[in-house]
DNA sequence: CTGTTAGCGCTTTCAG
DNA sequence: CTGAAAGCGCTAACAG
């Protein structure tokens, strides 16, 4: 920058002004310096920039189960940044016990601006260390009953279960099983069976742990999850699960096993990945707009940042049961 | 800083040394300083530890199609530099034209310790911009014909699609067809495309335009893709997806069609992605070692940062065909 | 609208 | 093994 200065023949404080805020230079000599600049090949160093302004920098920590799902939220954030000139500092891990502490330290070392965080934080350790730091964060997450840190965007899993699951009853169906994946301690996972079961006792429609299977979140899960719920009795006749991954190949192990969906077993999933519509049949399911959470994620964080919001928000998006020929 | 200094009664300089260089300061000096450290719960701030020393941030871009072998990759990567003590700025999209310039642009601004790239550098411009800083880059990438900027890690998509096309030939299929997605200027889709034809013709197959077609990469594109080509004539007996997620939805397709898979068409894939041995049937398809291959990357970009390796090399990781039911 | 001065928080270099 | 001085490249604060 020195050199800019030098070769345009101003001080290194007016390229600086040319650069970050044009309109605080003349338009000749804004011309003249971008000119020395692109001659240069000149780019700014952020490093430097954000010792005495704010960083530029939304740290995010994403769970290790990427699936299309958290990939989607990742784009919609990514986009989102890239719109407000904010970069993407990214950590891939599970925000549980030392290793959520240890994320969130490396992360605190670059002094970001914000936090994007998937889930609600659990350690009293991490939560402190977040708010003496003192930036916004933005929780990505289940919105129900919990109080975020400082801006939550996400909504109620509990309420989408619920209405999957009466769907499921008004479609008719008299034994409706749940699949769950182990909730490593995040909520959104037990909320879901935690609407499941609630839609149940409403309806007055028996239920109990025969109904219900954890399984891990994977392909094969959702296989061992069907041939272990139609084994049951009294018979299953309709399964809701957690994800579309598992359902998918739960669509496909009826297949092999020669269950007609949905007329020996309807199935729905969760998510309406790109594939829920492809499959046969096409999958009923929750359709939950990840896109959307991530890029609503990031603009809030922005809004916060620049002092246009004021923390406590919590926004709630929303979400559609999907009805197509699964169930 | 200053302030640990002051409350353990040694200079700053001393402090860090006690954090970024233990060795170099005596157990009794580091305890105390750790001590107070704790206490405070002070994080250093990398920021301004990057202007002197050179920072521990990897750059990277993801291309904006985030399927799930993008995910694995990332995984690994981000496993890998986590082990290094990196730390990951990840900016997403398209490797094409001004805004792979303008994405790279964004990352040098951060002065990175390195690049991994998820395909060559196409921009006469870009590569300027990047052999100008002078930081080393590993792209990941088809490694066929051209050279790296600097070093790669990949695999050839010309052997893996003729290794899969021999396959299917060997199978006894006579007239196979290929679906191909958009090549958006990145040759490792075309080097498919050529080692599918390449394949056909060593075996003195007949191979024409009627048994290609290109689809968007999406489940949808499979179900067009199988219905396309299974109109052709002379008839096509066997399908090669150049992606596994169309071949899922080709099967789907299949059922619904009442078409026999792999009786009155064959169906292979490319990926392994997850679902891949739960469809029904199975699907065949080629091993690509994705989270591998991102690890893969980091550590030798990792390796190239400290000295540790010459640029120029080009590490190729191995593939396999994995036979199942489909094909 | 442009410039001077000082300083962000750390680490390199050179001395003790 | 520990410390003093200087400086990384940029921008806030305060002139002019």
């Amino acid at each position: 920058m020195r050199e800019i200065a030098a070769r345009s023949g101003f001080a290194p404080i007016t390229v600086s002004r040319a650069l970050s805020s044009p309109e605080k230079v003349s338009k000749e000599t804004r011309d003249r310096i971008l000119e020395v600049v692109r001659e240069l090949n000149f780019v700014p160093n952020n490093v430097a920039g954000s010792m005495r302004s704010p960083s530029r920098i939304i740290a995010t920590i994403v769970p290790p189960i990427i699936n299309l799902g958290i990939a989607e939220q990742v784009k919609g954030m990514s986009d989102a940044s890239q719109a407000a000139g904010y970069q993407f500092l990214l950590v891939q891990g599970e925000l549980t016990g030392t290793a959520e502490e240890k994320a969130i330290r490396a992360l605190l070392g670059w002094r970001p601006a914000g936090f994007v965080l998937q889930a609600f934080v659990k350690s009293k350790a991490s939560r402190e260390l977040l708010t003496n730091y003192g930036a916004p964060i933005v929780e990505i997450s289940e919105i129900r009953g919990r109080q975020p840190i400082d801006t939550a965007v996400g909504l109620s899993n509990f309420e989408t279960a619920y209405a999957m699951t009466t769907y499921l009853i008004d479609k008719g169906y008299k034994r409706i099983g749940f699949v769950n994946v182990p909730a490593h301690g995040n909520d959104r996972l037990s909320q879901r069976g935690q609407g499941y079961r609630a839609a149940l006792a409403d309806r007055r429609r028996k239920h109990g742990p025969s109904q219900e299977i954890e399984v891990p979140l994977t392909p094969h899960g959702g296989t061992l999850a069907l041939n272990a719920l139609m084994s049951r009795k009294p018979a299953i006749d309709a399964i809701f699960f957690s994800s579309d991954s598992l359902a998918l190949a739960a669509i496909q192990e009826a297949h092999r096993q020669g269950w007609d969906v949905p007329g020996d077993v309807a199935i729905a999933g969760y998510g309406d990945l790109d594939f829920a519509q492809e499959l046969y049949p096409r999958l009923t399911t929750v359709q939950i707009p990840r896109y959307e959470m991530g890029k609503r994620a990031v603009e809030t964080l922005v809004s916060r940042i620049d002092g246009r919001l004021a923390p406590g928000g919590i926004f709630k998006l929303d979400f559609a049961v999907v009805e197509r020929e699964s169930a």
